[in-house]
DNA sequence: TCAAGAATGTTATATTATATCCTTCCACAT
DNA sequence: ATGTGGAAGGATATAATATAACATTCTTGA
């Protein structure tokens, strides 16, 4: 019995045209067999915050989930709605959280719980994940090689991304 | 001529009982220095805010030092005020900002502007910046061996300070 | 069917950060 | 020495992000 773990998302799609529908169904359905496998539930709610997060390969934020959940509805959701749902496909590793821009993004391969590398477009802001474990690794062990006792690593780098950088030198 | 540049800090201190004073006014100091070499005003309030940012070696919020700054005052300062002080620090790479903790900890190299690495005690807060030049190029390269072009990376490490390990284990 | 706990709703508030406009200060040229 | 322009700081208001606390509803399993 060979249940081959689904090929892990290329990232690097996030910045080139795509059907991105696929990227949210995709995300949608392993979310939901991670949740089963680990008997968490994943609510409705809580899959149509998903859902929001994945509307783009950009971190969104919770208020910008919070309107687009409100949006159309007789009453609008209040904060701790959205922020809940986060905290919990957080601790799913469905998304993960950017520090540095106070936003959430959704994990691309949320398989196995992994502190990410995040590359994140100063101009269009289009986030990829990079697998770098690697590297990670030397930065624990540097880290551990002090003294110190590492628990989560947090890795965002800001630049430029191929198309924007494109953009920039056709001007 | 030989101006040898000052023995950077050793920041393990931050670990140990030491004379914090010496860790503040070795900041201060260079820090006027560091200016007055670039052409840049250190003014009395951004020394102050520095000083302020220098109290410990942990991380502290914009309104702690606005609290700080306060203090005693007849009339309290506003957010402007320290924010502008601690954009003038960050610019002039006298202060890190934390982005986990939404905070600033003095630099304990700021001769040469750099990413730091920071590895931040969940228990005491005591952060400590680590000299890991060689683990934020091997990021850089991963990154930009993508297509990615890095401005700036953010490396910040959680877990227990070597102090906070052994009380840990004492219990 | 009921009880216990999880999830969500609701209201209020805390925390962090910025926009805007005005005044003061300082370096420099006249 | 005096005026001038720009940088710095003061003051007020508000934006943006996040959480506390408590009430209600939903799910699940005894
Ligand atoms: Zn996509
Ligand atoms: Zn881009
Ligand atoms: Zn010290
Ligand atoms: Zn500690």
């Amino acid at each position: 019995m060979t249940t081959t773990v689904e090929p892990v998302l290329h990232e690097s799609r996030a910045y080139t045209a795509h059907d991105h529908t696929t990227c949210i169904n995709s995300a949608l359905e392993r979310a939901t067999v991670i949740c089963q496998e680990k008997g968490q539930r994943l609510t409705a709610l809580r899959k149509q915050v998903l859902e929001l997060v994945w509307q783009s390969h950009k971190p969104v934020g919770a208020y910008d989930v919070l309107a687009m959940l409100s949006k159309g509805q007789e009453r609008p959701a209040a904060p701790p709605t959205v922020y809940r749902a986060l905290d919990f496909l957080l601790e799913q590793g469905l998304i993960h959280r950017i520090a540095s821009l106070n936003a959430f993004i959704g994990c691309s391969c949320p398989d196995t719980p992994h502190a990410g590398v995040f590359l994140i477009c100063e101009k269009c802001r289009t986030t990829r994940e990079l697998d770098s474990h690697d590297n990670i690794q030397n930065l624990k062990n540097a880290a551990d090689s002090t003294g110190f006792k590492t628990s989560k690593t947090l890795i965002e780098i800001s630049g430029l991304c191929p198309c924007c950088q494109e953009e920039a030198s056709d001007e």
